[in-house]
DNA sequence: GTCTATAGTACGATAGAC
DNA sequence: GTCTATCGTACTATAGAC
């Protein structure tokens, strides 16, 4: 399947699986390609800078992929409250236990940062910084939901970002806990925060 | 000031900051040895099974600091609401930037352990089970409040996990963000959330 | 550009002196 | 019980053949 990309593209992907499931410490550069049939020649040949610049990349690839994600799921209902409401309860679909009993996304690919994030904040300011404009990019998606919808510029805001903040926090919860209660819980919250 | 406690307990202190700010991977013996001056064959004296044993030991320290001090703010204020928003307050209080302009909690004892939680869902069931636990225990102080002020069980128990979720996200977001706006939010959404 | 071999360092863990 | 020396392995990164 991932046969006919590029070796860069390669390396990426299986970065980004990595990275977000076991951690930025927690994973290696052999493991990164031994799963992406890469040697490790062509890994510095693309990221001369290593780890980091590979961890940059995963990031900012992922968050792209999950604006978009989120912005067709807003799209297909008109009413904020009720769309956002929607698109987390889809977020809980894609979480499920697989064969190997761990718990994971059933898309593979581009998830959740927020280990990454954590991981992140004392030890390389750059990719925290791309964290932080991954979370705000996101943020951004449902603050302009609600201001199409009607909403105050300020109480959009405000709002946008309780959402984007409970929203990891259901992922981490959910996780750790392997069920999907914490995000649904959050997903049923919505229409009462979601209040001009 | 450390140097009065034990060899044991200066080894679980020195753990207990590294693994929550650093996070578990990231953190090598040798530099928790180093911290409390301690030497490697205490360590594996006190904890035969090395770096995991310790792990578990500080994850559980942290339950049951923490437990206590979310139950002590919520005692101070008899409305469930207002108590809770209140003990949210003061986790933004002690999240500040300090002197090396790191951002990090102010009592650098037993803060938050969702980068050890989201570190080990993938690699030990262990301590992710331990994990699990200090989520469950943290919410159970805020579900035992809102009973105790009159909402009905299965009410509390929704709210109360909404609660932990939200908590756990405004910390992620405030760390990553270096900002206390996430966790102000939170709180100032609180009183919106618990209503019978 | 693609790949292999290997340097140099740090890791977790252990053995055994005292 | 306390401490040191060291093992074996894995890591990130680099050098250089092809």
């Amino acid at each position: 399947m991932e046969e006919e990309l590029t070796t860069r593209d390669r390396i990426v992907n299986a970065a980004t699986i990595l990275f977000q499931t076991k951690g930025y410490h927690a994973t290696g550069l052999n493991e990164i390609l031994r799963k992406s049939n890469a040697p490790k020649g062509s890994l510095y040949y693309y990221f001369p800078n290593g780890k980091e610049q590979l961890a940059l990349e995963t990031i900012n690839q992922t968050k792209i992929f999950i604006e978009k994600t989120i912005r067709e799921r807003l799209d297909i209902i008109q009413d904020p409250s009720e769309s956002i409401k929607n698109s987390i309860e889809e977020m809980a679909d894609n979480l499920n236990v697989d064969e190997d009993e761990k718990l994971s996304f059933r898309s593979t690919k581009k998830v959740s940062i927020n280990l990454i994030a954590m991981e992140t904040v004392t030890s390389s300011e750059s990719l925290r910084i791309a964290c932080e404009s991954a979370f705000k990019t996101w943020q951004n998606v449902y603050c302009q939901k609600l201001i199409v919808g009607g909403f105050e510029r300020k109480r959009a805001e405000e709002l946008s970002l309780v959402i984007q903040t409970m929203i990891e926090g259901a992922i981490i919860m959910s996780l750790t806990m392997k069920s999907d209660k914490p995000l649904i819980a959050v997903a049923n919250q919505i229409p009462h925060i979601v209040t001009k």
